[in-house]
DNA sequence: ATAAGCATGTAAGAGGTTACATGATTTC
DNA sequence: GAAATCATGTAACCTCTTACATGCTTAT
């Protein structure tokens, strides 16, 4: 989508937590994050380019072994200036729930028709899959409830939790009225 | 996104129900379908070309008072075989649920940063008024729960409340945690 | 008359995915 | 030695938004 680049302060972000290079910060979007935003790593590397030529990062060499370079990507002043800004502007711009299975619900218009049973089941092995892997993330890492001092994480993480339940609680209601 | 062109599966279902006009299309958005997907007029006019090119779609010309023309399109056989194959495909995209806001707070660690409080007021006075407007929504167009006739359509706005109610509690509980 | 809504299109540019491309290091 | 993973980048292509552009019709 011809958004606002919202890639750039989520890795402004990332990387103002502790220094970073292009491929672990790729990995951050297969972990929690990854449930409210997702990113590749050919968007990635280009935008780490573009956030140092404007002075937002500066980087480091580092090396495995012989030959293997690795760059470690720091905020700078800037960076972090500009990182501040964003959270503190309102955010207005909902972005979109788009959803294809939903979509294909809606085009079924008979509580009768044969294929309805086959999706939502199927839809909910899927959802009860994630639900429970996020629920195994939650009591894994946040066993006690919030931590007042990784709050934002914690509140992301139940999000993704009630968000998957409210899913698999509305498919299950479906399958129930069929 | 580069993804797979759901729209043009979108804009068959809506047309397959009856013969509509690109304009008529535009505003199906602004309702309950808006909810799961989106899209402008300048993304639908160019793809009911495409489609009828590909011989999915065909169109009739209307005319309003003495000279405003209007196109109307209606499905052919094989858009609707088109659309019934999209619907018997089983949905493995899970469309990444982007969320701004929630990214927002994860990179705020402590749980009594001064800048909280006001964030999650504010999604929650907007999500407020987004959960009543679907509630009467769903109350005014299903007031008897699901009808057999129109199931589809009433699972993607049951879906749309619980939705909203979910993002709802999730931010009261966490205002309630701060 | 004039503003709001009806009606259809195109152009430019940003965001995002898939595929191409290469090479090093670690684990089995 | 082979496979998996680490590590960085580019190219082609599609999707989507914003803005440009035009003209008609209805309600006030």
């Amino acid at each position: 989508m011809a958004q606002k680049n919202i890639l750039q302060f989520i890795i402004l972000g990332l990387i103002n937590d502790h220094p970073q290079t292009g491929y672990e910060l790729t990995k951050s979007f297969d972990n929690d994050i990854g449930e409210f935003w997702s990113a590749k790593h050919s968007q990635i590397y280009p935008q780490l380019k573009t956030l140092e030529e404007k002075q937002y990062l500066t980087h480091t060499m580092e090396v495995s072994g012989e030959k293997l370079e690795r760059k470690r990507y720091s905020i700078t002043p800037a960076g972090q200036h500009l990182l501040t800004a964003w959270i503190a502007e309102p955010t207005i711009n909902q972005t979109n729930g788009k959803d294809e299975f939903v979509l294909k619900l809606y085009f079924i218009h008979d509580q009768t028709d044969p294929r309805l049973t086959t999706m939502l089941e199927e839809q909910l092995q899927y959802h009860t899959e994630k639900l429970t892997h996020l629920k195994n993330q939650l009591s894994k890492k946040f066993p006690d409830g919030g931590d007042p001092a990784n709050f934002g994480h914690y509140l992301i993480l139940s999000h993704a939790v009630s968000r998957e339940t409210e899913y698999y609680d509305w498919l299950n209601d479906a399958l129930k009225q069929i």
